[in-house]
RNA sequence: GCCCCGGUAGCUCAGUUGGAUAGAGCAACUGCCUUCUAAGCAGUAGGUCAUGGGUUCGAAUCCCGUCCGGGGUACCA
């Protein structure tokens, strides 16, 4: 049992015990104590005047007697106008640190055969165009929260959907037709999904000159937005598509091949991964067949046009459109196909789609439609909504080119982290391999950590002049503490020390106990992490420990303690510290480096 | 118009189910490397928690109004 639910139930027997009153256990605050007071854990007791009928002071005073009495835990106490400060004796520090040291498992839960299965289906790209920074926060926080969850004991299924069949990939299919003169990422040396974002643009280039010259010869913009060449000839791509025309196939075959190429690229430079990729090319037509059925069923309705559509007004919203008047289907239609296919392939207990905010409404919609077509499970999906990027000119529109692409990121700040690290010399004695290797780890771990540290549901800021930091509250700021510790664990390999057996320490310093005390919140720390979805926990976390063991580090001498019980109890500390951080950061998809 | 989300130091962000004097980092200024990695540590300065009311022993946190910003409301995804 944790302080916390020791001290709760100690102080509901206290309650009734010296007022009488039965009080629930839930309304029992029990807090860290703040920095500038002293004890470990402090009790709030206003909510208990009620019941004693007494002054704050006197009721703190004589719960803290009755808990110094009856709980072993508690050494002393002191009381400051409503809070009673507990100091937590010394044994139980030590115990944390033996266990924290020795279970390699410290504050993470297996997952067993009856574990529920969570599937997160994150990333979801469309093909016609590279990664960008908004699909590397997906990506991360996709990949973050499914490790979390499995940290949490939970059976996990990451999988992405790639939307790989629509008009936006027929619009670069089209340019590429047109203006592409047999351009292949061979021939011309660009990773495939680069060059079919160009042709992408190309597309829309083309396309906005057309609406403009209709719009000049006095056609209404919606009309020219339906007329212009370009988008009728996408749209007959699509047609054919559909209706299987060979050609138009294998080129969208061909193209879409080139993408998955440079996709696999950044994912695997990204450090995600996935156990099940749908794409919508063979999820859609189930959903059509849904749809179709819902049809039938008298779920939907049709217009004199043909289109399909749901009524959703008894739920307080609008209608909403499921297949066009031409009978192709649309987001929606694909993501009824989708969830659909995913139940029948696992037996999930929670699905969760980690898609940006902007998408709410759509999500709030598919709840409802896999409702109406009888699906059980269809109210319980989880949107996990995250904000957006936006950057200093910004948001980023894929149309107008003003994105920060996902490779040239990784790419750029890897760059910034060699020439830091040659700067400050770290690594001369690694080999060019291993040196090379560890720039890309801090590269990836200074952006991952800048974006997971951030709320998820909150927009946020990315400066591409000012974000990219190494030093303060940064991912290399803590990379840089786990390779002082290493360091500091190699030197006391080679000294022969050997530590860990047992622990004696009778004047634990108020550094070494913060540490201890931060340390025993790492299990809490990860459930939190899990019950709210928020990788930020988890990297606040790990901030606050690897700060304070700078604190420590730089007061106390390690390895020139003279005293050997000491020297080991904070070789044991430094030892718990590093695997505790390294662990948090796996979380993240956070690598540490040995040396740095 | 209607719906949803947000506003905390110059900038980027934390802030537990309402609790003590609202915290970090960056940027600025000042110290600390003959001692385990100075990508570090310590310090100075920086706040009307957008704003006006309300709830209460206590509000950045809960409720209502106002202002500002973002998103949604497509036969785009």
């Amino acid at each position: 049992m944790n302080i916390e639910t020791t001290i709760q139930n100690a102080t509901v027997a206290a309650l009734k015990e010296l007022y009488g009153q039965e009080i629930a256990k839930e309304q029992v605050q029990v807090q860290n104590t703040r920095k500038d007071f002293d004890g470990d854990v402090t009790i709030v007791v206003f909510p208990f005047l009620r019941a004693s009928k007494k002054s704050p002071e006197v009721t703190a005073e004589e719960l803290g007697n009755f808990l110094l009495k009856q709980v072993g835990l508690v050494h002393s106490f002191n009381v400051i106008k409503g809070f009673l400060n507990l100091e937590i004796s010394k044994e139980y520090w030590l115990e944390i640190l033996a266990e924290a040291f020795s279970d390699n498992g410290f504050g993470i839960k297996e997952a067993s055969d009856e574990s529920e299965l969570m599937m997160v289906e994150y990333s979801s790209p469309n093909t016609n165009k590279p990664l960008h920074l908004g699909h590397i926060r997906n990506n991360l926080l996709g990949y973050s929260i499914s490790e979390i969850a499995k940290a949490n004991g939970k059976k996990v299924v990451k999988t992405n959907i790639v939307n790989d069949r629509g008009i936006h990939i027929c619009k670069s299919m089209y340019a590429w037709q047109q203006w592409g003169n047999g351009k292949t990422p061979q021939s011309s040396g660009m990773k495939g999904d680069h060059l079919v974002g160009e042709f992408y643009v190309e597309f829309e280039k083309h396309y906005k000159a057309e609406i403009s010259e209709l719009m000049e010869q006095g056609k209404s913009k919606e009309d020219a937005e339906k007329q212009a060449p370009s988008i009728v000839a996408a749209r007959e791509l699509l047609r054919k598509w559909e209706a299987k025309d060979e050609d138009t196939v294998n080129l969208w075959k061909t193209m879409n091949g080139w993408v998955y190429e440079g996709f696999d690229v950044t994912y695997k430079n990204l450090g995600v991964d996935f156990d099940k990729i749908y794409y919508e090319s063979e999820t859609y037509l189930v959903g059509r067949d849904e749809v179709l059925r819902g049809l039938e069923e008298g779920v939907f309705y049709q217009k004199d046009d043909n289109s399909v559509w749901a009524d959703l007004s008894s739920d307080g919203l609008d209608q909403k459109l499921l297949l066009r008047s031409d009978g192709t289907s649309v987001y929606m239609t694909q993501d009824i196909g989708t969830a659909k296919m995913r139940f029948n392939d696992y037996s999930i207990n929670k699905m969760v789609y980690v898609v940006g905010n902007e998408q709410n409404y759509h999500f709030q919609v598919l709840a409802i439609l896999l409702d109406k077509l009888g699906f059980k499970w269809g109210k319980d999906l989880y949107h996990f909504s995250y904000g957006m990027v936006e950057l200093p000119s910004g948001k980023m529109k894929s149309r107008e080119g003003t994105v920060v692409d996902a490779d040239d990121l990784m790419e750029g700040m890897t760059e910034v982290a060699r020439k830091m690290s040659n700067e400050l010399g770290k690594l001369d004695a690694l080999s060019e391999e291993e040196a090379e290797k560890t720039y890309r780890v801090i590269a990836l771990g200074a952006l991952k950590y800048f974006i997971l540290k951030v709320d998820p549901r909150k927009n946020m800021m990315f400066n591409p002049e000012e974000s990219i930091d190494f030093n303060g509250n940064t991912g290399p700021f803590i990379q840089y503490t786990y390779a002082r510790i290493q360091s500091v664990l190699r030197k006391a390999a080679q000294q022969n020390i050997d530590f860990g057996k047992d622990v004696k320490h009778e004047a634990i310093s108020v550094k070494e106990k913060d540490l201890l005390k931060r340390i025993s919140l790492f299990p809490a720390t990860v459930e939190e992490a899990g019950d709210n979805f928020s990788p930020a926990v988890i990297a606040n976390y790990c901030y606050e420990l690897v700060k304070e063991f700078n604190q420590f580090y730089h007061d106390h001498s390690i390895l020139g303690e003279e005293d050997d019980n000491i020297r080991n109890f904070r070789l044991m500390l430094a030892s718990s510290v590093g695997s505790v951080v390294k662990r948090g950061m796996e979380l993240l998809g956070i690598e540490m480096p040995e040396r740095m």
